[in-house]
DNA sequence: AACTTATTCTATAGAACTATAGAATAGTCG
DNA sequence: CGACTATTCTATAGTTCTATAGAATAAGTT
């Protein structure tokens, strides 16, 4: 075994030292995913031998549960104020897709994780973070139902199949997001608001 | 080594077996993802023993790959068919969202996992794979431009951004349709493209 | 400096997994 | 039936990976 060209010096903050290590892990997990990723290649991002990583989490597994926590993390909350602040349906729904994506600016490696491999979570926690996905589920679906009784909605909407299509949408611009940086997630977000919202066809000589 | 308790009879035809060996490989990659599935797993559904499989396969790249074929095969020449049948852009977008679910029906597992595991494919049939994507989302593309051009569409759409919009929420489906039978996959398809197309907003009183 | 604690390192046990080799069994056909 | 081919099995080499133990080094403190 080879010995490293440079020795790393010690953070003298744990909790710095150890969100490091998440974000490593985070930036593996997305690239690779949760199995095809292995303990090495989080150490070889950080320049540090793989066992290290272990004074950081207890297994790999815990690793996974850090990152999938922090790729939800305020999302709930975040959509819960938008759909609290006064405004019309269209209004809500707009700003929720806005805060949905929100998170892709800075954190778009965590939130890939969480959607892509939070099912090799162990059950208990796996769980725990799919309470969080059908919180969101029904955030959309509540202002869904509430535009159609206002009849801002069309009544003849299904508000479950609406808004699994709309996060499903949403939710999609994590695998390409990165890639295409012509379009800030602010554009992305009107523009697909805009999209479900009044649809792609021309307006004007209908009815 | 325990002995299997009934010794699987051989098929008489190879082609039909490859079909089922396979077949299991893609249930199983489906639901554990490719690393997180290993040979065994896919021996276990079918009642044979581990090594038996490479008797089909020379390795379990390999069989990814045949599952990520499996499952792309034939999108693009229906969708092309779609695009070439006479009617108006919003017929045709209906038909390719139509075209593009179809296979959930009776492929769902492969097209799972060409959707979720393609990236673990080595470069080469990534690559091939990949042209294959970008061909679907091109034809999504010259529809809305289509649509565009013949004042059917609006003008202010970016038909790049909508069509990955339009496909990303297709390809959602993949990931809950099996558990949420109530809804048919015409009817997801009905649903979905009403929604890009016309809105959610209610219509009548405008402008 | 001497001592104490925090962090990383070396080394390795032990498990799991892919893939190969060659034996054994089942099916087919003269 | 006996020979031949197809398919599956047993057994295992060799690799990779997770996780632990204990030594070594860096940082902090008195």
């Amino acid at each position: 075994m080879k010995r490293l060209p440079v020795r790393p010096k010690a953070s003298r903050n744990r909790r710095r030292r150890a969100a490091e290590i998440i974000d490593a892990a985070a930036q593996v997990f997305a690239r690779r995913g949760f199995h095809g990723a292995s303990t090495q290649d989080i150490a070889d991002v950080l320049g540090v031998r793989q066992a290290s990583l272990y004074y950081y989490f207890p297994s790999k597994e815990d690793a996974l549960e850090m990152v999938c926590a922090r790729g939800v993390e305020g999302f709930v909350e975040a959509a819960i104020s938008v759909t609290e602040a006064r405004g019309t349906a269209s209004d809500k729904l707009r700003g929720l897709i806005a805060s949905h994506l929100s998170p892709l600016r800075d954190r778009g490696d965590y939130v890939k994780v969480f959607l892509n491999e939070r099912r090799h979570l162990p059950t208990e926690s796996r769980r725990r973070i799919g309470r969080l996905s059908r919180a969101i589920e029904r955030i959309f679906e509540d202002v869904l139902r509430a535009g159609i009784r206002s009849r801002e909605f069309r009544g003849d909407l299904d508000p479950r199949l609406a808004a699994l299509a709309i996060l499903g949408m949403a939710n999609s611009v994590a695998t390409w997001y990165c890639k295409e940086l012509n379009a800030s997630v602010d554009r992305v977000a009107a523009t697909f608001a805009a999209l479900v919202i009044d649809g792609i066809r021309r307006k004007g000589r209908r009815r």
